[in-house]
DNA sequence: ACGCTCCACTTAATCGATTAACAAAAATTA
DNA sequence: TAATTTTTGTTAATCGATTAAGTGGAGCGT
């Protein structure tokens, strides 16, 4: 068990002070005047013996950690864990190491969580934050820490973040359900008060007021307790109504549990019911049949999102600039929600339909 | 701005020294014999002016961080996700921050990400590792610090680990078929060394061997840059072998690949061609015909790993005997890989089929 | 009254870096 | 030659905790 060795090992071995080697590491050589000779004999030395510096010292010294926080609601939904993942690989060409958690969307672990990153003087935050944190943020803001939501934001507070169209993804979803001969479509959320649901259901209610159809709408328990009854709950839901034609689900996991409700009902897409789910999965185009999309741009999003970050963290000034970014969304029409019946299909000149 | 107040602060306030307040906060009151009347001064102060501990000042000192790293290949497939976010939750319970990193099987990425979370003090490493970082972790192991494999391991190093039986799944997987009337069972895996893989193929081989067949194997290269062209590289191979009426796919992706390859060729499963996955993935159920597969004991997987950790951490002498546990694997069966045609279904004995 | 034991804290070194302030020697200038 | 500047470093404080060693006083026995 050799024991690590110190920027004052080096020192001693070299005949040199601690300073001398911090600046050489430091790339301050030139600033220093330190001479052509000591900093060919300290980076050989370095090399040689494989040095590698305490960052938990730097870090305490300098109150940086080149460490990001990222917060999102569970690390094992496909949508955040690809997010997560280019957001990991962005930041890693930049020096920058990523922390993730989940939150589960849970107040609770969350401020735990924050309190646990700060403990650890991460740089920045990166954030789809649960509601009920904003005191939290609020002092995070206050201390010059940057932070950027993303997926939703926290109406109460400023901040920096990059959501998505969402109001125009069910706008559009509802047209072109509409456009393809479907008239009583149903739209399946979450009992959620967060942003990003929220401009969902609007959407989706304006689509269906400006074309004179009455909304029906049906909220699902938010908590995840209820993951599993969803398939359960949806099933219910369309016994009791079955004027119903097509379904837009509000995401991922519920689009999942629908189609499975679906199956076991025995009902036909798109021949019986027509489905547009939000939030792309990777696998929407194995289903048979595969299943439309109101796809997010994920590696914009992760992009957009690293971007903004790092301009906050190189710049004291500009992170007290917020701005929120919202990317558009893409319909990727697929054969469960085209057409009712060929007979029926209406084509008109909106552009979703151009190509087909 | 307000600065963050420290230990130091606070003795200054209560007029006490800045030990006696460590004492009060880390549960040697008893110990340091801490009056009654000052235990309650400081934590009444600690709650009232919310004074967090600076953890980075706090490792710098002890060299512990109660964190754990963790490295996997790819954070965004649904396998290393879903054991992430069981390792993380009941880390959590534990104390136990995780920070998290892809490593893309990449050797020398994973090397700096092994350094980097050694300059931050990690207390321990769970690690689905890449061929080439043996010496790295050999370094670890000299330090004592805990290193937990899973997924697959490194033949070269004595570490702890936790498997799950890739032989067994490669052979129950074959045997099924082949009681469901199969026989030209082809196996797509990758070309990889790592012991997963290796294990799989050797399950497939016996298996064949046993019964007399030939084996059909395809090795696909193993670079990410090639996911993408994994799906013609399935075609070709099918319409080369048109002998072939089944296919085991030895990862979850090249499945996924698979399938979309077996649907372009106009292949119905599974009456041309039968398909059993490797890794079972949540949405099989909902493909149509849904996927059989070989599914992996996520939770349980997670479980042990943390148990292993969490006592390799809690006993230096302990963290010297490594152990490898190997979980089972559990084939669910769904209509993707049986009966080819009912006349020809064969019942056997097996436990597979026991209940079926 | 003297030594001795407890009690209830305090002092100060330490972890490994960074960095402002200082300093010895060499080079330059007057 | 004496004064000044430049070069090339060094010293020591600091970040915020932990912890071994120390200390002043109360209590007690004889």
């Amino acid at each position: 068990m050799k024991k690590k060795i110190s920027i004052h090992d080096i020192a001693k071995e070299l005949n040199l002070s601690a300073a001398t080697i911090s600046f050489v590491l430091n790339g301050k050589a030139d600033e220093k005047k330190i001479s052509e000779d000591v900093r060919r004999k300290v980076s050989d030395y370095i090399k040689k013996v494989g040095y590698q510096p305490n960052m938990v010292a730097k870090s305490l010294r300098t109150g940086k950690s080149n460490i990001i926080g990222m917060l999102v609601e569970d690390i094992s939904d496909p949508f955040f864990s690809g997010i997560s993942r280019g957001i990991e690989s962005i930041a890693y060409h930049h020096k920058y190491k990523i922390f993730f958690a989940s939150t589960e969307n849970d107040t609770e672990k969350t401020k735990t969580l924050i309190k646990a990153f700060r403990e650890r003087q991460v740089d920045g935050y990166i954030m789809a934050p649960p509601s009920g944190v904003e005191n939290e943020i609020m002092a995070l803001m206050e201390d010059n820490v940057p932070v950027i939501f993303f997926d939703r934001y926290l109406p109460a507070l400023n901040t920096s973040s990059v959501i998505i169209d969402n109001y125009s993804g069910s706008y559009q979803a509802v047209k072109h359900l509409q456009e393809n001969g479907y008239s009583n479509i149903a739209f399946i959320t979450l009992n959620s008060e967060q942003t990003q649901m929220h401009a969902r259901l609007q959407g989706y209610n304006k689509a269906m007021e400006d074309s004179l159809c009455g909304p029906i709408v049906a909220k699902l328990p938010y908590e995840l307790s209820h993951r599993e009854a969803a398939e359960k709950l949806v099933q219910e839901f369309i016994k009791q109504h079955h004027g119903i034609d097509a379904i837009i689900f509000a995401t991922n996991y519920l689009a999942i549990n629908g189609l499975k409700a679906i199956r076991d009902l025995g009902l036909a897409i798109p021949e019986n019911i027509a489905v547009i789910g939000f939030d792309d999965n990777t696998h929407f185009n194995l289903f048979s049949p595969s299943i439309t999309a109101v796809a997010q741009p994920i590696e914009e999003i992760a992009q957009e999102v690293v971007q903004q970050l790092l301009h906050a963290l190189s710049d004291e000034k500009e992170s007290k600039k917020r701005r929120t970014v919202t990317l558009p969304v893409k319909l990727i029409v697929r054969n469960s929600s085209f057409p009712k019946t060929q007979k029926e299909v209406v084509h008109t000149e909106s552009p979703v339909m151009k190509n087909g």
